[in-house]
DNA sequence: CTAAGTAAAGGTACAAATGACTAGAACAGA
DNA sequence: TCTGTTCTAGTCATTTGTACCTTTACTTAG
């Protein structure tokens, strides 16, 4: 009875974005971990593991992120339970795939190993498992969540200027956004608060720094009861 | 190892609308199962069961709701895995749980039992384990899911009115629209076909039958691989 | 046969949100 | 002081959403 039951495990896809260059756009990256054992040994794969009987599934999550990648996110939140039979050759894996953001100071910290390293979200190799559709369908929640919540905040620090979060959001969505109406949407919503604060250093008139508004929604996930 | 393994089950919330007098406004129900065995003996549930080696999480979630309400329901989509550690007294139960919706007439057929019954979704008695939250947050999904996808749908058969679909959409909202808004707006998307039939035998106007149509995207779930 | 009642179906008027665009303000660096 | 750049505020046309009104076409009562 208990022999036919499949085996169970968590994955997180988590993301990060990436400056390659001063003048070109940012990027999404994400990290992988490269297979040690069959199947698909050699092969990069999602950081992921075991539930242990003490945790929840979200803490399972973040617990095989930290081990394997020394990665703690600003914000995870569950992705899908993929479960087709032939997912994984020889047994039966249900795997409880999380999604998750790093701002990017915190990705940095995070030094790239021999056995984890970070990929251009839309250039990734042949991935062990259905991990490619996987992260495919983790790009399309990001992306839709974009439109119509608050959570680009979690790639950006305390304080940020309204500059830094279009290029989020331009940088997520893929198109550039109008400067001032970027500005009047965002002040429309209230998510973000005026500092006093003001960036220097730039050859231009300095941005006022905001910082996120405690008192909002950033997810807007419903009356989900912690999982 | 494998005994430290949480135990692995799929349920389904299946809503189906109702109208209890002519008059009175359409309402969300959904069909419950009494537990035999303990814990939690003698209360009611949500139908589910354990996965097969050999079906996926969708088909393990279609085949459960057949074989303890014989209902086949026109929509299914995974709502959320809940994997708490206390939310089973004794084992580790991690539920992999799916929404449905099934059309009313197909809702008729599905004959109450004993053991099964239907029950008005926003007024449930204490059910077992967490499901009551669980419902709480199908409801939500499925509130949400109707303001920008085309589900409501399958609450209706082949062939309706404008003023039955406004009726789908006045019932989960919970709220009344505007009639004339209501055309407007189900046209512009497309979402729907006139035919050339028309309902008969109102002291009225006789109303258009609408039918959907086929090459629309109802749910909108993104690249999301069948599991 | 006619009048009354009802919902369908089409249309108008106003408010709010959005998108394209203009222009002055405020800095760094030459 | 001049120049290049971005920040920031504002205008205007268009689209979208909401409220409400009118006519049409049927059924039923008398």
């Amino acid at each position: 009875m208990l022999s036919t039951q499949p085996q169970l495990a968590v994955s997180t896809v988590i993301f990060a974005l990436r400056k390659t260059g001063a003048e070109s756009p940012a990027t999404l990256w994400l990290p992988l971990v490269r297979r040690i054992r069959e199947p698909f040994g050699g092969r990069w794969a999602l950081p992921g593991g075991p539930i242990r009987a003490s945790e929840s599934l979200s803490d399972a999550a973040g617990r095989n992120l930290l081990e394997t990648t020394a990665l703690t996110p600003q914000y995870l939140e569950q992705l899908y339970a993929f479960g087709t039979v032939e997912r994984s050759p020889g047994t039966r894996v249900v795997s409880i795939v999380y999604w998750a953001l790093v701002e990017a100071e915190e990705a940095e910290r995070a030094a790239e190993g021999e056995n984890v390293r970070w990929f251009p979200a839309d250039d990734l190799p042949e991935l062990a498992f259905d991990h490619n559709a996987i992260v495919g369908y983790a790009l399309w929640r990001l992306r839709n969540k974009m439109e119509y919540s608050r959570i680009a905040h979690a790639f950006l620090g305390e304080r940020f200027t309204l500059a830094q979060l279009r290029e989020v959001y331009e940088a997520v969505l893929g198109r550039p956004l109008d400067p001032a109406n970027f500005r009047r949407q965002i002040e429309a919503t209230k998510s973000v608060v005026a500092t006093e604060e003001r960036q220097s250093g730039g050859r231009h008139r300095p941005p006022r720094l905001f910082r996120y508004n405690e008192s909002f929604d950033l997810a807007d996930n419903g009356p989900l009861p912690h999982a």
